[in-house]
DNA sequence: GTGTTTGCAAACAATTTGCAGAATT
DNA sequence: AATTCTGCAAATTGTTTGCAAACAC
């Protein structure tokens, strides 16, 4: 989380920028194939280098997806997520980050709670019409 | 989910037995090597195996906790759990599950939200004092 | 007997790592 | 010049699968 020293290059320009301009929360491999458009010999090992590194800073948010792959967002601002269970696809949902689960859950438990994940699953839209 | 024509064996009763001894949340290598003392000879294949249709069959609950390794709870009671960031160690919380998360959450959401899954993070009693 | 389960080993998917060279400061 | 970053390929991790034999019903 604490900002190392960090050199610029243009693999990670391109993978922040393309994260940014994308609502739906690309994996890291659809991060791969996309960059490859732009730059067609970065290697997926370091988009996996930079995407760990992007989200160790807290420049991006790295979504675990109940042992499915994850997903990365670049809107920082913690929120929830949710998953289709037909399509895998991830959303945002309106549902802003809830502090006091973390008082509640803290009440019984003799450990420290600094935060929590909450994954919703269910069927998107489209997936929910097919079904 | 649907409970389909099971044949018992003795590796599975074994698992199944196994895991109700235990209030912490054993992963699949750990169940590995505990049973590995009563059928020396049992295979790593054939408890992913089990543990795979036992938690589809809802007969355990297989806890995903945020792409760190699944752990696996004979408590098939819907509750919360706890996940120490240093030693991994899983715990239950007395908060039980809120379907009111998944109302809130279908407000603004045009898809069909079934169900969520939240997993606490921090630090453990113990690992508490050592950091 | 029929169908399920097993042990084994090989296959697999997602991710990480070691290294020598290239790029950034 | 010093250090970070890259591409590549090999390694690792966790898990799944194909198969013939063993077992349960």
């Amino acid at each position: 989380m604490e900002k190392t020293t960090m050199k610029r290059s243009r693999q990670r320009d391109a993978i922040v920028a393309f994260l940014k301009t994308r609502k739906d929360h690309p994996t890291a491999d659809m991060v791969y194939q996309e960059i490859r458009n732009e730059i067609p010999n970065i290697s997926l090992g370091t988009v996996y280098r930079n995407l760990a590194q992007l989200s160790e800073r807290g420049d991006i948010l790295r979504l675990p997806c109940d042992g499915k792959v994850d997903h990365f967002d670049a809107d920082t601002n913690p929120h929830y997520h949710f998953i289709c269970n037909h399509c895998g696809c991830v959303k945002d949902l309106e549902l802003p980050y809830d502090c006091k689960l973390d008082q509640n859950a803290s009440v019984e438990f003799e450990g420290i709670i600094m935060k929590h994940t909450l994954l919703f699953e269910g069927y998107c839209t489209d997936c929910a019409k097919t079904i």
